[in-house]
DNA sequence: CATCCTATAGACAGATCGGTCTACTCGATC
DNA sequence: GATCGAGTAGACCGATCTGTCTATAGGATG
């Protein structure tokens, strides 16, 4: 792996777990074996170098969350369901330390500055995927299934993160369910399809 | 207000919209006009200040809040759907930088952190005002109901912080609606209490 | 008036911060 | 073999950080 990978990487994973302003360039710097001269070599600055780490973690993560869902379930309504299922993994892991984007707004709490904005960037394409998702299960609203279905995504992920209780997941979910059911009974045009949601409203682990 | 009170109001405020990391005690000190030495005569050290902040933060933050919601709605049915009223407002303020407890949680990510600590103590407070809430409003299960509000709550605010959209509070609202109604069907000894819940599914401001 | 407590102002220490610079090594290419 | 670019090691700079120290002022209480 390139020194520049290696920056990138070990960045990533100490920003998240320690927070921005709290990691020192020298720590990277040790743990990533890299030399200074040659950080900057690659990055104009420390916020540079955390921008090129943003923009990793939200490829990796978007990638790897988008296929756990489709790893997980078939058709895009047990998709949906299935969202609560990879967010309960995460959250479960010893490595999870809350959203890595959320986090970031907390100390760059600026709308305009680019780290921010950075994290507004991935909430939106992480946003558009459940969408589709919602589009292809035939909801008649897509775009309000989705922003209400992040909403739950979202908050049981923080109170997991604050309180330490993976439970919120199970919450969400069936609360997702419940919205799901509704959206689809609205105008889905394939209520075959909204057969899973009639399931038993529990989490499915 | 005396020199403690001084230096808490202050370190409340900048703490939470600039990070606690990202804060000196030499800025605190120079906007609170107190001198070094009499923060080091009450605090042992920046991070005390920073626990009494959040004890501060806390007490008036859930003062407020409760406040707020019993000024604007006079049933427990009511007061659970204007539960994302109250938030609509607080994040549409130019003062809003997110949920200063999820902020601290991202600079302070080890769960036995005092701070963090704190601001787990902090969720299970506001947690237990909405369950008290749906156990008035006659749910089958307050606890679940409100867990599930919180949920929404909490999501709609780290959305409205990172994109800067306020409406994700409208969707949250919608959602909470749903689960409302379904909760008080269940077992609500009270279906007249539940009438609100059958007004239109629309924020109501 | 004397005493005591609180608070102030500011110097100071030791560490760490982000960032720059020089000197050197190594490997590939011409 | 000479050259060049990338990387390394580490000194170095000015700024800033938390926390301690001294000296002094003012107000309340004895």
């Amino acid at each position: 792996m390139s020194p520049r990978e290696r920056l990138i990487e070990t960045a990533a994973e100490l920003f998240y777990r320690r927070g921005c302003h709290a990691v020192g360039i020298d720590t990277i710097l040790a743990e990533a074996g890299v030399a200074k001269m040659t950080l900057y070599r690659h990055f104009r600055s420390k916020d540079e170098l955390l921008l090129a780490a943003l923009r990793r973690m939200d490829e990796r993560f978007r990638n790897d969350f988008m296929a756990a869902v489709e790893r997980r379930a078939a058709t895009p309504v047990a998709r949906l369901d299935a969202l609560f299922d990879v967010v309960r993994d995460w959250v479960r892991g010893k490595d999870f330390f809350g959203c890595p984007f959320i986090n970031v707004t907390a100390e760059f709490a600026a709308q305009d500055d680019p780290v921010h904005a950075a994290a507004a960037e991935h909430k939106r394409l992480a946003l558009a995927f459940i969408e589709r998702l919602a589009a292809e299960a035939g909801a008649a609203d897509p775009r309000g299934l989705a922003r209400a279905l992040k909403v739950l995504l979202e908050g049981c992920t923080v109170l997991a993160q604050v309180t330490g209780q993976s439970e919120f997941v199970d919450d969400a979910q069936l609360a997702g369910r419940l919205v799901l059911r509704e959206a689809l009974r609205a105008g889905g045009p394939a209520p075959a399809s909204g057969a899973e949601c009639a399931a038993p409203l529990r989490p499915t682990r």
